[in-house]
DNA sequence: AAGAGGCCCTGATAGC
DNA sequence: TGCTATCAGGGCCTCT
């Protein structure tokens, strides 16, 4: 599910929620998650303060003061929502409340001392928690992360460097995370649109021009997003149970047989599949 | 050794 | 209504 946009969406609303407040306890109702929920989950968060939250990457990373981080993500279905522990009233539209809270799936419930609850929901099971040390940059799995597109590490010399002798095409060297951290199978679509690059492209024939394009629309893309607070195709929740509203403006995703919205563009949008994944692309101005 | 494909899991929807 | 098949915002693992 979330990709970039929806995990910063996320790390913001966090920060403003629930920053330098204290866990009070953890409530594990399924341990089944891609890997299983770690044993001393509990006592490893009780009592700590969470210091900061970031995001590297789709990772989310709770910063608390023993050190520790707890890792989250969010695999294809899973989000965290803000509770009111009591709200029979006084509710605050901001927030969850128990009438539209999702009753199936709350895997981990994380009770903190400001009257708040955050509830992590992941009904395909493909998210995971980890505690990791404070050196979790060079742990797996972060080790491994591409640059952050926002970044200035993700520039022009760095692509063109990193494109050299590799065969792949350009749709899945930008789902590649270890070429840059963030991008899912949603923004690479409709990033290739911006820059109007056929996903089947191989890199090794990108020009200087196409890959300004890419940096460039990567960035506008993502941007974007998170300023239209993430897209919401099936189950994206922001913390407030709200959706997002970015999938309005997609160009191609879902929109196959829909007509091109590129001016003058007469073409009609196709739905391929490229490495398992659902592509959708204007043959007509993606060249 | 890079790259493609299978697979983990549940739920929604389409088609018969 | 009720079955089965297909498809989903990800990424790890295996095989070539």
């Amino acid at each position: 599910m979330p990709e970039l946009p929806e995990v910063e969406i996320l790390k913001k609303s966090l920060n403003r929620n629930i920053k330098f407040t204290k866990i009070t306890k953890t409530k594990i109702n399924n341990v089944n998650l891609r890997y299983k929920v770690p044993k001393h989950l509990n006592k490893v968060l009780k009592g700590q303060i969470i210091e900061n939250i970031s995001r590297i990457s789709k990772y989310l990373i709770l910063h608390l003061s023993s050190k520790k981080i707890l890792l989250i993500h969010l695999g294809m279905s899973g989000t965290i929502h803000i509770v009111r522990n009591n709200n029979n009233r006084n509710t605050n539209a901001s927030f969850y409340n128990s009438s539209n809270l999702p009753e199936k799936h709350n895997h981990i419930e994380i009770t903190l001392n400001n009257n708040l609850k955050l509830i992590y929901n992941d009904p395909r099971r493909f998210g995971y928690f980890k505690i990791l040390s404070n050196k979790f940059i060079h742990q797996p799995p972060l080790k491994n992360l591409g640059p952050d597109p926002f970044s200035s590490s993700f520039n022009f010399k760095y692509i063109d460097n990193y494109i050299k002798n590799k065969k792949k095409n350009i749709k899945n060297l930008l789902m590649d995370q270890s070429f840059v951290g963030g991008i899912g199978n949603i923004y690479a679509n409709e990033i290739l649109f911006h820059c109007q690059l056929n996903p089947h492209k191989k890199i090794s024939e990108l020009n200087k021009k196409n890959i300004f394009q890419i940096l460039r629309n990567t960035r506008k893309v993502l941007r974007k997003a998170i300023f239209f607070g993430g897209s919401t195709i099936k189950d994206f929740r922001r913390t407030d149970g709200k959706s997002g509203n970015f999938q309005q403006t997609f160009k191609v995703y879902g929109r196959h047989n829909a007509k091109c919205s590129s001016y003058k563009c007469n073409g009609v949008i196709k739905k391929t599949i490229i490495t398992n994944r659902s592509t959708f692309f204007c043959p007509k101005c993606q060249n």
